[in-house]
DNA sequence: AATGAAGTTAAACAGTTGTTTCAAACGGTG
DNA sequence: CACCGTTTGAAACAACTGTTTAACTTCATT
């Protein structure tokens, strides 16, 4: 009797509150955020879920599966979490900029405490798995186009895609620093500072300032010598 | 016979290329670079710097202080290998930011492939454990200090203490983002722009003239409307 | 040559890991 | 009720983990 052991992936996904796979799914994307995928254990993630640790092979198949689909579970939920403003038309592009740069800090830094979903995407972005390519495709890719495209807006068309994208990339690198590396910076900076450092008002508006007068679209932060 | 077991912590340190001590120590410091401190195995270590699992625990006592001294002797070795730069009394500011800048740029990136020391130590900022904050004080905050005093003279000692932090960390937050996430960089532009992007040289320059431009020290890299 | 510390080795330890097994429980349909 | 596929449960599996043991080599010093 050769098991073949044809995996099912799981039954239809309904997701309530009391859902095996939904809590699973959920507790996994904790697990995985804080300790990464190979220190996550499945007996933990089951125990924050519970359910019985030969759910997650009925389930998801074995490990990996569950991690790739925790992935998935994490963006689109950061997704409708905290969605992409959209502007009416006319809005001015400077403004445009400050609330992509403002919407950015509020997803990746979170009103609070930053979500589990966004340093599961973390962990993917610095060492990609197979799971980071659809992250790209799905998530990534469609914000950085729409903030290339508030740029090439400011600058009235004046700059090549590459240029833009090299722009682009210096307002997130900016953004991304206080994400990756906030306990470092939190080093770096004098205690009493940190709350006016990591307001994500006060530091949107200081990186939309710095990136508009760097394209001079606004006064340089110091005067001409 | 109680053993109250009071571990030697390795006798006197050669670091010859047949030092059993230096080898465990660089074969940790790949292996943990690459997989972490959890997935990282003491067997595989060993396996790698040719000694015998046991060697981990007579000359480092366990797991956690072999790590705790890899990342050590990662950034004591990446501090000589890229010294910060000399300037001669009365070198422009300007120069020296663009120095500073294409140094941390060489630091990060590396000339051919990043080294390991660096991906060890970015796993330290990233996720902090014990050996993070004699990371920081050792390594980082002196280049970030130097960084400041740069920016400092830059802008005629106009700005505050808490600007000019902020300054330096846009500064090192458009580096950082191609050093954590190159690889998700790299999915964002067109395959044949890789190599003018990704160019140390010219990446210092663009992020120099950002910089420059955005206090005001150069011309925009806009026109004006 | 004898001593004893320093270094190295293979083997074993106890605990944890991902995964599987198989029986019990469930929930609707004849 | 009996039947069925679906879902859950406790226990076991083999493999691997960090760590320890105790025997063995090396080698300078007496």
């Amino acid at each position: 009797m050769a098991s073949i052991s044809i995996q099912k992936v799981g039954p239809i996904v309904s997701e309530g509150q009391d859902d095996p796979r939904g809590r699973i799914l959920s507790a996994a994307g904790q697990e995985f955020a804080e300790k990464g995928f190979e220190a996550a254990t499945i007996r933990d993630i089951c125990t924050l879920a519970t359910v019985n640790v030969a759910a997650v092979n009925y389930y998801f198949g074995d490990k990996h599966r569950l991690y790739i689909e925790s992935v998935r579970h994490a963006h689109e939920e950061r997704s409708q979490q905290v969605p992409l403003p959209e502007w009416v038309k006319g809005t001015q592009p400077v403004k445009k900029l400050r609330d992509f740069v403002g919407n950015m800090l509020q997803r990746m830094l979170g009103f609070d405490h930053p979500p589990w979903q966004v340093r599961l995407m973390l962990r993917e972005i610095l060492h990609p798995t197979d799971a980071c390519r659809e992250l790209v495709e799905d998530y990534i890719r469609p914000h950085f186009t729409v903030l290339c495209s508030i740029l090439d807006e400011l600058t009235d068309g004046e700059m090549s895609p590459a240029e833009l994208r090299r722009i682009g990339l210096s307002v997130v690198g900016q953004c991304f620093l206080y994400r990756a590396a906030g306990d470092v910076v939190d080093m770096l900076i004098p205690p009493n500072e940190k709350k006016n450092l990591h307001n994500p008002v006060e530091l949107a508006d200081y990186i939309t300032s710095f990136c508009l007068a760097a394209l001079g679209k606004q006064a340089p932060l110091s005067v001409e010598v």
